[in-house]
RNA sequence: CGGGAUGUAGCACAGUUUGGUAGCGCGCAUCGUUCGGGACGAUGAGGUCGCAGGUUCAAGUCCUGUCAUCCCGACCA
């Protein structure tokens, strides 16, 4: 390719709107333009990458034995009916009428097709495993898209589904997508973790989110770095924390006037605040009043106790009135005396206590020398993991304190088990003779927010460093002026030589000044320039410039082509 | 959907307070000089000032509405 017939219209400035490093990047390198809130075109550098990092994917897709397919991105509302999901995916899901009023979708994922593709066709047991992916754009209708790529509304997503005629064979379909989705990131030249994550309403199951490692990323990593324990924070296990076994002393309820936050209690009474224990109240959509308890230092993880308390799929702030009916009040709750309106949960932690601080269920005044296992008497306690990770909190696996970090979530793999093969009735033939519903995985990697990713975690100054796996172009070959002849010739010459022995290769062979070719080589962050200039034309080199580390070497014109191929292989 | 901000040339921005001929830099085109890290000079093209209504002799500027974009939050199979 010759940089005069490249479309690639690379900026001085970014454009105000962009934000994030890999966004402003990808504008200025002429990689992406935008078309409107959350839609995006690829120029051709991008695309490029795209491709490759597409590649990339299906041959490891295909290393384990996926498929791949194409199916529709419009779909019917009847399969999204069938499955439940029409009316629960709510304002996310792009929808739309044909001329006879028929409604559809623009796929946001595919469970429900692949599903109902697989139910017709698959009948016996012999037939599995299977596993069928596709690449292709999904749409969803975010509430606010932003950060470019990060989160668009239409994106391009490979999503493989597998089919297995048990549990065991699910879980072997799992791991083999587990490991082919280490190897992809890994490939592309990423620094990432595979994080223990809740897969929520999907339910059941083991499901990881590769993230790579950036402190602008999205969602918030708890990891360690003795061992490869990694968790969102909103899934990491906690351990029990034993305080020291101490002298019970009798509860005693003293006053507390005007000490509704735990920092006012913590100061009036003058104990650690690690002896205290602070309550968080929440409703649910039945309007149930659910009061979670921890310890004063630590935060309620409303995901944890979502999932402790039965039937709780939303959470909100609780309101007065229903706080008031559990024969309490806002800022001095406690477990103790509470009546059955409410539910309570309490942090394993605040379990393990003694004589600590807790509220009295009427204002200004406290519990103190509380006692939980002896004292807490509400009608129903549920004891569990409730919250959030805090630094230094112990790895679950090896003890060791975790850190934090932030992090782009790029693929994510669950189990999925029968909930859409039982909805869908998608069933086959086992071995023995009897009717048995598949049980499903389902493996998702976000090709854009890949790209984005690459470019999020290695940049300089002078734009992005592309590794050479997913580069637009290895190496690109510049005469500091094209308008000599005999440069361009040899700058030519090197090139074809180049492109003859599988290089994947740009000549820059526009007249425009060497600062504005190199300034766009760096921005655009080809892995390799090869410089051609009077000097070399007339000691016969050639100068190669490494670009993540601005290193420059010089070799001899006829070792030219093996040098680029020995470097290309350690980039 | 709540809070905040912004819409003026391809990009970045000034002009709005106090209504009076639409501007600067970059980019783009032509010519000349220059030529290893975003050169210089000259000439030039490019705008319904987001859109719609209103006030006024006169609106980029004031008023009303509306749309879009960005940030924070809520949300996120």
């Amino acid at each position: 390719m010759k940089a005069t017939q490249l479309y690639a219209p690379t900026l001085r400035e970014s454009p105000a709107e962009a934000e994030l490093i890999s966004h402003k990047l990808m504008y200025r390198a002429g990689l992406i333009r935008k078309t409107a809130g959350g839609l995006y075109s690829y120029l051709p550098l991008g695309w490029r990458t795209i491709k490759k990092i597409m590649q990339i994917i299906r041959e490891e897709m295909d290393t384990k034995g996926g498929q791949e397919i194409m199916m529709p991105i419009v779909q019917p509302a009847e399969l999204w009916q069938e499955s439940g999901r029409w009316a629960v995916y709510g304002d996310e899901m792009m929808r739309l009428k044909d001329r006879h009023g028929r409604e559809f979708a623009l796929g946001p994922t595919h469970e429900e097709m692949i599903t109902s593709l697989v139910r017709d066709e698959v009948k016996s047991y012999k037939q599995l495993p299977l596993m069928l992916y596709q690449m292709q754009n999904k749409y969803r209708d975010e509430i606010r898209p932003r950060f470019g790529l990060m989160r668009s509304r239409e994106f391009i997503m490979k999503d493989l589904y597998s089919f297995d005629r048990d549990v065991d064979g699910m879980n072997i379909s799992y791991e083999k997508m587990y490991d082919a989705y280490s190897r992809i990131f890994t490939r592309c030249g990423l620094k990432f973790r595979a994080v223990e994550a809740d897969n929520g309403a999907i339910g059941g199951g083991h499901s990881h989110e590769f993230t790579v490692l950036a402190p602008s990323g999205e969602s918030s990593i708890a990891y360690c770095e003795s061992c490869d324990y990694a968790a969102s924070d909103e899934k990491a296990e906690l351990k029990v924390i034993h305080a020291e076994r101490e002298e019970l002393r009798p509860i005693e309820k003293v006053s507390t006037p005007d000490c509704h936050t735990i920092d006012a209690v913590k100061n009036f009474l003058n104990v650690p605040i690690e002896k205290t224990i602070k309550a968080v109240a929440f409703m649910d959509d039945d309007e149930r009043l659910i009061v979670a308890f921890v310890r004063g230092d630590h935060e309620v993880n409303e995901i944890k106790v979502m999932n402790a308390v039965d039937g709780a799929n939303h959470l909100y702030m609780a309101d007065e009135k229903l706080i008031a009916a559990a024969n309490s009040c806002a800022g001095f709750m406690s477990p103790i005396g509470l009546n059955d309106k409410a539910i309570v949960v309490v942090d394993q932690t605040v379990m393990e206590m003694y004589n600590a601080v807790a509220g009295a269920n009427e204002v200004d005044a406290h519990f103190i020398n509380v006692t939980p296992r002896r004292d807490f008497n509400a009608e129903k306690i549920t004891v569990a993991d409730i919250r959030m990770i805090q630094v230094g909190d112990p790895c679950p696996h090896c003890g060791k304190p975790l850190s934090m970090t932030r992090g782009i979530e790029v693929g994510q793999v669950f189990t999925l088990g029968k909930k859409y093969s039982e909805a869908l009735h998608a069933t086959f033939l086992d071995e023995d003779g009897k009717e048995k519903t598949f049980e499903m995985g389902c493996y998702g990697i976000g090709v854009g927010r890949t790209m984005a990713a690459a470019i999020e975690q290695r940049n300089d100054k002078d734009g992005i460093i592309w590794t050479r796996a997913i580069a637009p172009f290895e190496v690109v070959v510049v005469p500091v002026n094209a308008k000599d002849a005999n440069q361009l010739a040899y700058a030519e010459k090197i090139y074809e030589e180049l492109k003859a022995a599988g290089v994947d290769v740009l000549l820059d062979d526009r007249k425009e000044r060497a600062g504005v070719k190199f300034k766009d080589c760096d921005l655009i962050g080809y892995p390799l320039r090869v410089t051609i200039s009077p000097k070399t034309l007339e000691s016969g080199s050639v100068e190669i410039k490494i670009r993540h580390n601005g290193e420059m070497l010089n070799f001899d014109r006829s070792e030219c082509v093996s040098k680029v191929i020995d470097l290309l292989k350690t980039l």
